[in-house]
DNA sequence: GTCTATACGAAGATAGAC
DNA sequence: GTCTATCTTCGTATAGAC
């Protein structure tokens, strides 16, 4: 029955959209519920683990769409990569008017010992992420090394600039950022 | 009597290594008081405004300790400015074995209604450095526009990057970033 | 100024009916 | 699978003694 997983996977999605808005103590059961509208009852039916496993499924589903936006770069040029990423946070940025972030940062910021294994889950994310722009970005102007230092300054200013744009409500960081990174390609 | 503000700023302290490790929903009561071992019955005493005011002056405490930092580097030349800022932070990540971040990354990647504030005083302070660091990159080779344009980026590139060391427990994201950084001055 | 005790609320989790 | 209690824990805040 498609419809029993199709409150599993409305509890996801509130989830993500929670822990970008407002971080890991912001997922809670109560808000989970009242914003995927998922029955009550059935919480501890599709998450035995609780809490703590729907925080990181939550993760780990937000953290493979990225991963898979990235991986459809992989047949254009190092700027039109660069830009595409980049759009695609100043998306999530506009459309929920700065008020949602990074999901994965989110997991870093907020350290809690019930959820352990979730700052390894960034640390790996944002592993993939580098290599799989780095592969983007590896051309015959630059060695394997040179692209993969490229693309970790990428995804790291990227994550700070979504960062400024939260704070300061504009997506400014962002254009700014991107401009001198396209500098460095 | 000197004792008195030093509950007080003992507390102060402690709210700010919460900040960094465990962000704005680690900084509880009772955690600031093993932490500070300050009396139990001083907390309202000291803050009547209670655990709001508390995270709040720490935050602001702590953002304001950077920012004497970075304008401690008016004088010096932009690739020694950069690689201070940089070491700084590594300092905060080692000495912390890689809990620690940055205390005004934390008010943004974790909103709640009852600390509404937070995210404008991060948008200062971001601005605040930003400006700070333009005006030591200012000289004869840059307006002060890209003088601007450089420091957003480096602030953004830095907190991102820290970010990415706390995940992956290396200073070698900073590295890296920083390296890339020094090509764009 | 600082103590202990306690009220209050929020949130996670479980039990048992349906 | 989903419902409605209910239990428990935790964290904020207050009260009143010292």
């Amino acid at each position: 029955m498609a419809r029993t997983t199709d409150a599993r996977s409305r509890m996801i999605s509130s989830a993500i959209d929670l822990l970008r808005e407002r971080g890991v103590n912001g997922v809670t059961v109560d808000a989970v519920l009242a914003s995927s509208g998922a029955p009550r009852g059935s919480v501890y039916h599709h998450f035995p683990g609780g809490r703590s496993q729907l925080v990181l499924e939550a993760a780990e589903s937000s953290a493979e769409l990225m991963t898979t936006m990235i991986r459809s770069y992989a047949d254009v040029d190092a700027t039109t990569a660069l830009q595409d990423f980049v759009a695609l946070w100043k998306d999530v940025l506009v459309r929920s008017d700065f008020r949602a972030g990074c999901p994965v940062a989110a997991l870093v910021n907020e350290t809690s010992t019930d959820l352990s294994g979730s700052v390894d889950l960034a640390g790996q994310t944002f592993s993939t992420w580098v290599e799989l722009l780095a592969t983007t970005f590896a051309d015959d102007r630059r060695t394997r090394a040179e692209a993969e230092d490229l693309a970790l300054t990428v995804v790291a200013t990227v994550e700070g600039a979504i960062t400024m744009c939260r704070a300061q409500r504009s997506v400014r960081p962002l254009d700014v950022a991107v401009a001198q990174l396209t500098g460095l390609l």
